[in-house]
DNA sequence: CAAAGTCATTGACTACGGTCAATTAAATGA
DNA sequence: TCATTTAATTGACCGTAGTCAATGACTTTG
């Protein structure tokens, strides 16, 4: 049985509350045009009480961006586990991708883009949280990918997979900046191709 | 002789005098912890002047931000006309990351890749704006690696110059989310390496 | 030179994210 | 059962970015 007194399930029951209702008013209005107020209003709460359940405005979102992780795990399963490294990488991308312009959406997204860049106390930003599944899974490509000799050994591991991740990034970020005319998995394709491209032994 | 009359000159004078505060203010406090209030104090003008001289407060970095443009073209001519242009581009990179980390800084850059995100009004931000001077080099030194058969040709021009670009953004970006332990130039060199290896023709 | 027009300037105002001391109601202990 | 402790909730309050109708000094026109 669940060991949650009343007054917690209470709790929990107004934070879920508040989370659903968030969610719903920033996918329909836009992160940037929803007030904390509206959210409350809509929940029949006070501004404070939104505060005891989330850090920020922003903390809401993260929770949704978590999900991602949990995705990934789905994903890799179905991955074919002979293929190189190199491809399974490139396929793990193409799903995220997919995931990412159809499921979490560019406004989200660019919150969380944002924030990673301003609210750096102490430790780094979630976004590069090397604890997440996307970059556990990355891991364990590219470590087989040297050892299978597809990779080149004159770099060190981790710094294979900065450089992979960040790759990563770089096709978000530029997606976040352009208007409609930039297809994020199309782009990231490319671009992924190409860096693996660099990272592999000389046998062009 | 200039055409401006004296309310002209006035006003005039009234914006570099808060231009000259705001940048003054933002390297001694940050730019968050700078109000525009504290700008017009300084200055003895209302905060509604501040407005109708700068659309927003992240404006008045956007000016400073433009000098760059002007700084690239002096690096430019201190390069090696006879270098390959794959080198070319590493040592304009080089000195453009210094420029960022010695005198624009992590938090006035912060504030401009900021903005790129969320202030898309119509037109794309100056950030990939193909008019700077940046790109113009850049886009001719492609083009002579294209030419000169260095690069690649199963790829679009402006596709390379796309990526070329995407890579630097890439590794700013990723400065500014990370604490103290990235240096900016290191890894620009290192990443732009991997991609151009990437660009060349099958020759290694 | 005087009237009409222009435009830099003003500061009160709005909207919003976030804070916190006070309140209220549930949990705990005797 | 009642007193004490604990914690969720409240809403007035703060600081700040940005707005805008009103002002009046300067410019232009006749």
């Amino acid at each position: 049985m669940n060991s949650l007194t009343s007054r917690q399930k209470k709790a929990l029951e107004t934070r879920e509350k508040l989370l659903k209702a968030s969610l719903d008013l920033f996918n329909k209005h836009g992160f940037e045009h929803v007030s904390v107020e509206q959210i409350t209003k809509a929940c029949n709460v006070s501004k404070g009480t939104f505060y005891t359940h989330f850090p920020s405005k922003y903390d809401v979102i993260l929770e949704k961006f978590k999900e991602l992780d949990s995705f990934y795990g789905s994903v890799e399963k179905n991955i074919d586990r002979t293929l190189p490294a190199s491809e399974k990488i490139l396929l793990l991308y193409q799903e995220q991708m997919k995931y990412l312009t159809n499921v979490v959406g560019k406004d989200l997204l660019r919150t969380v883009y944002t924030a990673a860049m301003t609210n750096q106390v102490e430790q780094d930003h979630y976004l590069i949280n090397p604890q997440r599944m996307i970059f556990q899974i990355m891991n364990s490509y590219i470590e087989e990918g040297i050892q299978l000799g597809e990779f080149r050994h004159d770099i060190e591991v981790n710094q294979i997979q900065a450089i992979i991740q960040r790759c990563m990034r770089a096709n978000v970020y530029d997606w976040l900046i352009h208007n409609e005319d930039f297809n994020l998995a199309t782009e990231m394709a490319q671009f992924t191709a190409i860096v693996l491209d660099g990272l592999k032994v000389e046998n062009k």
